[in-house]
DNA sequence: TCGTTAATTAACCAATAGGTTATTTATAGC
DNA sequence: GCTATAAATAACCTATTGGTTAATTAACGA
């Protein structure tokens, strides 16, 4: 897997177990014993599926005495959420007779004006 | 990868080469040729990014003569964004709004409503 | 300080991913 | 039928992923 940021975060939502951890993480707060209850894997295994999570960024860590808490960190599904967007108007109807209304309004802008702007 | 088709499409947009790939496809149908030619890696490499994106549903083709025809297929980048939106009230703070909205009217109903729905 | 609990790290393994070059398939055009 | 072009497939290589069990680290509690 390639090092970019978006990459990561795709890769980490790439997994069953790690959704599942999210989906739990939305409802509050778990120490590592909790979140690996559901599963029928090893802790360790529970353990490195944290450890990707929080190298995307989608949870963040803390201690209190023996345990570890994590906590969703909602930040890079935001952005994956941004990317997504940019196809929004392929498949949603309503956005696409936004998008057709944007664009007849971009070109009668551009037979008066010069070098409009490029979107991406 | 596991098999389940949500990991399949992460995993598929979980590199940047096939997000590119997906974002020249946004602009129109194109051959493998000219999809390959912005990249510096090999034909065969861009063939199996192309069926990975294929398997995952992101992109269908057809055959005219020796060409094959990519083009792009919104419906699971629609699924994917469907399972982000769960957690959109976590950073949006126009949905976290509504959110809390709806949820006062939901207390409101099972107030005077028995077993309301369970929403997932 | 010793035992218990929580979690991580180490060492290992099999399967998958992503790249390569060489070969094969399919079609067009003459 | 031969040659050129477009693309896929085969065979191979290396790195990464996702799992395991065993060992280690850290903190508590009596």
């Amino acid at each position: 897997m390639t090092t970019d940021r978006l990459s990561t975060i795709f890769a980490a939502l790439a997994d069953p177990t790690r959704r599942a951890i999210l989906a739990r993480l939305a409802e509050g707060d778990a120490t590592v014993s909790e979140l690996a209850e559901p599963f029928s894997i090893s802790l360790p295994a529970i353990s490195r599926h944290l450890k990707v999570l929080e190298n995307a960024g989608l949870i963040s860590r803390s201690r209190t005495a023996q345990w570890r808490s994590s906590s969703l960190n909602p930040e890079p599904l935001r952005e994956a959420t941004a990317w997504m967007e940019r196809y929004r108007r392929f498949w949603d109807v309503n956005f696409a007779r936004l998008d057709a209304h944007l664009r007849a309004i971009q070109q009668a802008q551009s037979a008066t004006e010069q070098s409009p702007e490029k979107t991406q």
